[in-house]
RNA sequence: GGAGGGAUACCCAAGCGGUCAACGGGGGCAGACUGUAAAUCUGCUGGCUUAGCCUUCGGAGGUUCGAAUCCUCCUCCCUCCA
C-alpha cells in the first residue's frame, strides 16, 4: 500500500485541477475504498483516446484499491447539457440504453478492472423522484449561484434566453453525487461548474463534499484542436491495431510528449529519461514506436502491437504494399475502363474530377507505376493494385462483362 | 410596430452587369523534403462521357444579347428606435 503522499503524487499526474488536494489526502488516509464517480453521455458510446485520459485516472484509483462508479447519464441526457442552446432531447428507450451500456462495458473494461467497477444509471434514482422531491432538490440551490456558471452568465448578460429546465442539468448531476455518496468525482475541465454543484449539494444533504479532479482535454492527431469525432482527428479505442499504430506514428514529436503524459502508464520518471535520450540524439521516431506499441497493446495485445510495428516498417520504410486492402471485382466492357472512372467506382476518389486532379498531381499508381496519362484505360482481365496518394489502396480484378 | 444591414463554395471572406467555376485566408488533399513526423516549399480544392460540356453565389420570378452583381416578392439572421 502506498503512502497517501505517494498516492497523491500519482493522482496528480495529468490532472488539470484537484479541489481540494488536502481533502483528497485525508480521504486517502481513511483506509477504505473510496467511491469514485464519473459520468458519461449515453448517446455517444464510441470512445476515443481523448476520453481515456479520464478513464485512465479512474484506473489509477482502482490500482490504489478504490471503487469506480461509472455513471451513465441516461436521465440527464433527456435534459441536454445547456452548453449549446440544445433543447430537451427525447428519452432513449430502455433497449437503446442497454445496448449503449453494453458498448461502454466492452470498451472501458479494456482499461478498467470490472471487479472494481459499478456501472450505474441515474434514471434509477431520478426516474423515481416525484415533483415534490424535485422541488425540494431545486430549493437547495439559488439562481445567483447558477448564474455563476460562465455560459449562463454570458447568456443572461447578453439577453439570451435561458430556459428554466437548463438549470436542472447541473442540479441533477450534482444530486447523482448525493445518491451515490461519491467521495471523488472526475470530469473534463468544462465540467468544473457541474462538479462543484455536486459538492454544494452534498453539503446540503449533510454528506462530506466530494473531491473534484478535472482532466485536461487531449489534443487530436493534428496536435492543435481537441480530439473529437466531428473533427476527424481521433484514434478510436476500437480502431484496428495497424491503423492505431500508424496514426500514433503520424503525430508530431511535440504532441508525443503530451500523449506520453496523459495516455501512457509508464511512470513519469521513465518518460523523462526517454526525453533526455531524445534530447541527446535518440531518434524521436523510436520513442514514438514505444508509445504506439504501448497503446496498441492496451487495446489489442502485445502480439498485435509487434505485428503492427512490422507492418508499419514494411509499408512506410520499405515501401511495401499494406497487408490488407479493399478488394473489388468489377465488370467492365470488352474495351476496358477508364482509370478515372474506375477510381471513382471503387471509392478511391469521391468524383471523376478528383480522379483527374489526382492523376495530374502525380498521385496515382497502378501496380506501383506512376500514371502520367489521364486518359489511361485499363483492359478487361487486368488484375492489380491501384493507389492514390500514400494511404489509399485497392486491389481490383476487371472482369469482362459477358 | 418602425428604420437600416446582411445571407457567396467545408469555414471565414472579397466581388456590386460581361475577362467569375468566382480574389484572399483557414482547413483539407496531393507532390517534394523526411522519421508516413512536425515545420517548410509547390500545386490542387463544383460536377461530367475532361483540349469540351453542364450546374452553382438564401428561395421564387423578372429586366438584359449577357446577372453572384439590377428589379419584385418570399424565407432566415443581425443592429438601432418604439
Amino acid at each position: 500500500m502506498l503512502s497517501s503522499d505517494d498516492a497523491l503524487e500519482l493522482l496528480r499526474r495529468g490532472a488539470d485541477e484537484i479541489i481540494q488536494e488536502a481533502e483528497l489526502k485525508s480521504r486517502l488516509e481513511l483506509g477504505r475504498p473510496l467511491r469514485v464517480k464519473a459520468g458519461f453521455d449515453p448517446t455517444a458510446p464510441d470512445l476515443h483516446l481523448g476520453h481515456t485520459v479520464l478513464v485512465n485516472k479512474l484506473r489509477q484509483f482502482q490500482e490504489l484499491g478504490h471503487q469506480v462508479l461509472f455513471l451513465i447519464g441516461d436521465f440527464t441526457a433527456r435534459i441536454g447539457d445547456p452548453t449549446g442552446r440544445s433543447a430537451t432531447r427525447k428519452p432513449l428507450t430502455p433497449a437503446d440504453i442497454e445496448r449503449n451500456a453494453e458498448t461502454y462495458r466492452d470498451q472501458i473494461f479494456r482499461i478498467l478492472d470490472p471487479d472494481k467497477t459499478e456501472v450505474v444509471f441515474n434514471s434509477s434514482w431520478m426516474g423515481q423522484m416525484g415533483a415534490t422531491d424535485m422541488i425540494r432538490l431545486a430549493s437547495h440551490y439559488t439562481v445567483a449561484r447558477m448564474l455563476e456558471r460562465d455560459d449562463f452568465s454570458k447568456r443572461y448578460k447578453g439577453n439570451q434566453p435561458i430556459a428554466i429546465h437548463e438549470f436542472l442539468y447541473p442540479l441533477v448531476q450534482g444530486y447523482d453525487s448525493v445518491a451515490l455518496r461519491a467521495d471523488v468525482e472526475l470530469g473534463g475541465t468544462d465540467q468544473k461548474f457541474n462538479l462543484l454543484v455536486g459538492r454544494e449539494l452534498q453539503r446540503e444533504y449533510e454528506q462530506p463534499p466530494q473531491v473534484l479532479i478535472t482532466t485536461p482535454v487531449l489534443e487530436g492527431l493534428d496536435g492543435v484542436q481537441k480530439m473529437s469525432k466531428s473533427l476527424g482527428n481521433t484514434i478510436g479505442i476500437r480502431d484496428p491495431a495497424n491503423e492505431m499504430y500508424g496514426k500514433v506514428m503520424s503525430i508530431s514529436d511535440e504532441l508525443m510528449w503530451r500523449w506520453f503524459e496523459l495516455l501512457s502508464f509508464r511512470p513519469l520518471s521513465e518518460v523523462e529519461q526517454l526525453r533526455v535520450k531524445v534530447d541527446t540524439g535518440m531518434n524521436p521516431r523510436d520513442a514514438k514506436y514505444e508509445l504506439a506499441a504501448e497503446l496498441v497493446t492496451r487495446f489489442h495485445d502485445q502480439a498485435a502491437a509487434a505485428h503492427a510495428h512490422e507492418a508499419f516498417v514494411a509499408q512506410f520504410q520499405k515501401g511495401a504494399l499494406p497487408e490488407e486492402m479493399p478488394e473489388h471485382s468489377i465488370d467492365v466492357p470488352a474495351e476496358g475502363i477508364d482509370l478515372t472512372l474506375l477510381l471513382k467506382q471503387i471509392n478511391l476518389v469521391p468524383s471523376t474530377s478528383e480522379a483527374y486532379r489526382m492523376i495530374r498531381q502525380r498521385a496515382v499508381r497502378v501496380d506501383g507505376e506512376r500514371v502520367e496519362d489521364e486518359a489511361l484505360r485499363l483492359p478487361a482481365g487486368h488484375t492489380g493494385v491501384l493507389q492514390v496518394g500514400k494511404r489509399r489502396f485497392a486491389r481490383v480484378t476487371l472482369v469482362k462483362k459477358s
